[in-house]
DNA sequence: GACTTGATCCCG
DNA sequence: GGGATCAAGTCC
């Protein structure tokens, strides 16, 4: 048990400061506009949080717009119409006929270009996430991009909401005007106002990149990037990329 | 290897 | 318009 994670607050009682804290370290709209090679770098060890719950990006993928692997390729449609928005907007997809998958959309608006989020480190509503997954190990709550959405309970309504920072008004097609907006996802740096220590990794991560999970379409482009020494990556790397 | 549903493709 | 195909996944 190398890694505490018993001491937890699960996540009642301290939204209040908690969110204040969170909300002023959002990652700006700045921060996607740039190219999604960069973005997908340097969105790991940052925390991705909903509603309270969520923890430290381990494990992404970047898609282009040039790339066959991209829901982009062949261009725009009704599904992937928020690719082709401006950039720090959430992309929620169904797949498979049961899972959502969530990206954030990269570079200048018509670029068409997102990073997937595949894996993070839980630290934040540890409780709420276990419920959701109907599962106790923590290691296998958000290790997956369909787990991730789970444990974090994104789904169509989240398509198209901005994630950018400082709260941003210009949400999507989904957005009421009226609801919580901090309903929806968000990005931050890892030093977090009120984050217990005890579960959050402070360190850089060490960044590897491999070829994607699951894209037939151009396999062996190397835009998966992890943290090496995370346990929680949706699949161990090879022994080979390991040190 | 099965599962399950919707978007997209291809034919007409 | 309609049927066939297959998908950036997860679980047993």
């Amino acid at each position: 048990m190398p890694e505490s994670v018993g001491s937890v607050d699960e996540g009642s009682g301290r939204d209040g400061a908690e969110t204040r804290g969170i909300v002023s370290e959002r990652l700006p709209c700045a921060f996607f506009d740039r190219p999604v090679l960069e973005v997908a770098h340097d969105l790991l060890g940052c925390a991705f949080m909903c509603d309270g719950v969520g923890g430290r990006l381990v494990e992404v993928e970047a898609y282009r717009a040039d790339d066959p692997a991209s829901h982009s390729y062949r261009g725009r449609t009704a599904r992937n119409a928020v690719m082709f928005g401006p950039p720090g907007r959430l992309y929620v997809y169904f797949t498979m006929g049961l899972h959502f998958c969530v990206n954030v959309v990269c570079e200048a608006e018509g670029q068409a270009a997102a990073v997937l989020l595949r894996a993070l480190e839980p630290t934040d509503g540890l409780q709420r996430m276990r419920e959701r997954r109907g599962l106790e190990d923590l290691r296998r709550l958000c290790s997956g991009p369909a787990r991730l959405t789970q444990a974090l309970a994104i789904g169509r309504a989240d398509n198209g909401l901005c994630a950018c920072g400082p709260v941003c008004d210009a949400d999507g097609p989904a957005g009421t005007g009226d609801g919580a907006p901090d309903r929806a996802g968000f990005f931050a740096r890892e030093s977090v106002e009120g984050r217990d220590p005890a579960t959050w990794s402070r360190r850089a991560p060490r960044i590897v990149a491999t070829p994607r999970i699951g894209v037939t379409a151009a396999p062996g482009t190397p835009w998966r990037f992890v943290d090496a020494d995370s346990r929680f990556l949706s699949r161990p790397l090879p022994r080979a990329r390991r040190r």
